[in-house]
DNA sequence: AGTTAGCACTCAACAAAAGCGAGTGCTAAC
DNA sequence: GTTAGCACTCGCTTTTGTTGAGTGCTAACT
């Protein structure tokens, strides 16, 4: 069987009204609304062909059809027009974006937050770890008697500060010579590198103040650890709540569990170097908790190797194009911006 | 009408029951259950008099009881046992708090978070402005040649931290000599105060490196600015879908928008200065939206005039006795914790 | 006077039954 | 190849009963 233009035409309809709607159609409604200048008749037999092909599904005996996965990957894959952002969308992400460029971490949970807001689906974010990145700079802020605060930044020009704890802080001068001290020592070394061994060695080196080089150690240990894999970051999961698909609470409470899953989530978003937009389709992701959920996801890139990426994550029936050009929209923006800043 | 001892247990029993099962529970049922060596007719008596007094209310004409949100005042002020934390959610609740003392921000987040879980309840924290707090320290710190941070250290030892992109950034030297120029100048300004004027007076005396230091004083005015108000964090918002009064999408997805609304937390989380633990039951907050919520909250002092607070909200038929218990061991330790850090 | 058994009454919740209507597949005519 | 027509299916909504937990009242009992 032949999938001639006139299916194909029939199959358009169905998913963009069901897009719409999420109530399956039928042969007499897809005539009525949409003039295809054919009978309901003929429909009945073009959605028999097509629901023997595999596009579309009968959910039950005397209702209409809905999309399969397949039928939306055709959607996705060669019926689906791409739209351009309106100028106030495209403004709107130019705005969160510029506006959050003193922090890559907040610029990503911004980022986050914005497409959520612009498409109403959930939306994740996952920042990439800093243990590879390496050492650029160390430097001590004195705080008060009992403290003073470790700035360190990476060749990603990522910036961690850590409050570090002492019976009693040196005064700023030693401070500013142990900065140097240690910023030199370590200048160029991968955070996943340092060690007890490497800590215990340049402690030594400190004379009398090894036991504040020693904290210092621990605390850049301590940021290691604590950014144990990729940091992600959830944003719009309330949106669910909106989707007919998820009226019964049941099935909402599976999925905001499903969406607290680093794991799951890391899986998800999966790990490739491809630029491109990807779209995940219903049962494609291999994830039974989210067989009913569509993805779209993309990677940007932080500096080199690093990638971080982007997932906008819906029922089957969302709206692929306008996450796409979301998406794509701020992908612009956010690789744009970062390469401006990484001093290219 | 005199609130006898039987009223009392009657009434104890209702709402323990009702906190539990989220029903209404009938006269008999309360005679089975509730061993109190009285008949079902003679309760049936009683509690027509609560319910003339107030403290109980038929949701319909052949339902059982449940209690008022006098009922529950009563109950949270004089029937309420105050329960003491196990020992292990007292470690648990110690472990967050001593693993995030080196981010004060930080550690409120994780404090929402470990409060949630251990209530399973929503859980609200705010954290104070630091627009009212003095500068103490600030420093430059290199990030290649185009950007440095600026750290800056407030008297309340908040610390935060900003890229300041330029054309082109100065070398390590001068930045280090512009730190000490803008520290000692700025030093116990409050935030607030610093304004364009006191900018351009500052960014004259920097010669040739006016440009940078202007940035910097932008760089805190944004500070300033970002911090509009104080900072809200929420945790555990989805624990709302567990409770079976909202168990109807459209409740819960209220309630989500409800917490979603900065203002209106704000307004819940009160501004006073006492240190003792308030429940704030129904309709006693004044919020229409979340008249069917009661709330738990405390302030917790961040050196001197600034308090934070800390809300747990639930239905009304929580666990006050469990919200009060956790609030009160996290406060402990919080403050503790905070005074210790302050160098007291 | 306080307590309790008994009874008529109410009403939400559940379940079965009935009817509706959107949808299908098939057939026969165009 | 297309379409009108028709019998049939079956989920949804509405209706109708039925049940049972609950009440208030009365009369008898302690």
């Amino acid at each position: 069987m032949i999938l001639n233009d006139r299916k194909i035409k029939i199959l358009e309809a169905i998913i963009n009204d069901y897009i719409q709607t999420a109530e399956p159609i039928g042969s007499r409604t897809i005539a009525k609304k949409y003039g295809l200048g054919i009978s309901s008749a003929t429909i009945r037999n073009e959605m028999s062909d097509l629901e023997d092909m595999g596009f579309i599904i009968q959910p039950h005996a005397s209702a209409g059809r809905i999309p399969s996965d397949k039928g939306y990957r055709l959607y996705v894959d060669r019926l689906m027009r791409r739209r351009e952002l309106t100028e106030e969308e495209a403004r709107f992400l130019r705005q969160v974006i510029a506006s959050n460029i003193n922090q890559i971490d907040y610029m990503m949970q911004e980022t986050a937050r914005a497409i959520a807001l612009l498409t109403n689906y959930a939306t994740i974010v996952s920042e990439p770890t800093v243990k590879k990145t390496r050492i650029r700079h160390i430097q001590f802020v004195p705080v008060d008697e009992h403290s003073f605060v470790m700035v360190l930044v990476t060749d990603s020009k990522v910036v961690k500060n850590n409050v570090i704890y002492m019976d009693s802080s040196p005064d700023e001068e030693t401070l500013q010579r142990l900065s140097r001290l240690v910023s030199d020592s370590l200048r160029d070394y991968a955070l996943e590198d340092i060690d007890k061994e490497l800590a215990a060695r340049l402690a030594a080196s400190a004379g009398k103040n090894a036991g504040v080089v020693m904290a210092v150690l621990n605390a850049i240990m301590d940021v290691i650890q604590a950014e144990d894999d990729v940091q992600i970051y959830t944003s719009g999961v309330k949106n669910i709540l909106s989707f007919p698909e998820f009226s019964d609470v049941e099935k909402a409470k599976a999925m905001f569990q499903a969406l607290e899953e680093r794991d799951m989530l890391i899986t998800l978003l999966g790990k490739n170097n491809s630029e491109k937009i990807q779209v995940v389709i219903g049962a494609e992701n291999n994830l039974a908790l989210l067989e009913d959920c569509s993805v779209i996801k993309a990677n940007y890139n932080v500096g080199g190797q690093n990638f971080g990426s982007i997932g906008i994550i819906g029922p089957k029936r969302m709206d692929y194009s306008q996450a796409v050009s979301v998406l794509s929209g701020i992908l612009k923006h956010i690789n744009a911006v970062i390469k401006a800043l990484s001093g290219g």
